[in-house]
DNA sequence: GTGAACCATCCAGCTACGGGAAGGTCAAGC
DNA sequence: GCTTGACCTTCCCGTAGCTGGATGGTTCAC
């Protein structure tokens, strides 16, 4: 099938395809037209894809999964593994994010948002001392 | 004060100041050396860019609030609407990593992770329907 | 046969810097 | 006066993961 039609299967799109077969992750056969042609397997492997990027792992650790999942000989630990790091990475950037809301709210919750120019949230970023 | 010394007191990189100065965020005077002189002003201007970046403000966000810092007419409501939209963005985004992470957490579950290769977190990888 | 919809390659750009090379400057110590 | 080491300069490349756009070939329906 063209990459069109792979596209559609796979949830991404043509340009992001095309990309994953520069870094060399999935590589369809082509057709006489030049043309690239995607079999089932290369639509599994593209889904594969999709489904691990949305859930926050990078194109390398995509790599490291893709080539569990070809070996028939891994350890299901070693997948796990990897799952578990994620979180790990996954938590901590939860904890930073709430950390940063949670002083954005309180520059917000402080600031009177009319007319006037007097502003805590400005006062707070020009006057924040980094090396107190 | 030179480069260094800027950078400790605004606790940023020099490579981050001399771009900040690229992009023409802070630029400071030269010495006859050729050697960039921070004065106490830029100093404040680089802690501010410190602050506002560590805080989830992009660059442009950042050049926004500094443009409102300069500006002595300012309604500080609208230093409040940026502080509310970004607010707004990092609760999106925590809340996609919350998700991703409830996903991580069943699949790593699930999975028994021993020496055997059958693994439900390859199998949800590999079979999840994208358009389902 | 012709126009739209598809496909190809290649090049450039995005964010926000960081690394490292090649070389100029300055202050301390001998 | 000379060296040494810590500074400083510019310049160019690389990162992650694509996305947009230019230019041109292919296919299919009408």
């Amino acid at each position: 099938m063209n990459i069109g039609a792979a596209a559609e299967r796979s949830n991404l799109p043509a340009k992001t395809i095309r990309y994953y077969e520069e870094i060399a992750l999935v590589t369809p056969t082509r057709a006489a037209n030049g043309y690239r042609d995607y079999s089932d397997k290369d639509v599994h492997r593209l889904r594969f894809l999709q489904r691990s990027r949305s859930l926050g792992f990078t194109i390398d650790e995509c790599r490291a999964l893709l080539s569990l999942y070809d070996n028939e000989q891994r350890a299901s630990a070693d997948v796990k593994a990897v799952a578990l790091e994620k979180i790990g990475e996954v938590e901590r950037k939860i904890a930073e994010l709430q950390a940063m809301k949670k002083v954005l709210k309180r520059l917000a919750e402080s600031c009177h948002g009319d007319a006037r120019p007097d502003c805590p949230i400005l006062d707070d970023l020009a006057g924040a001392d980094p090396l107190a």
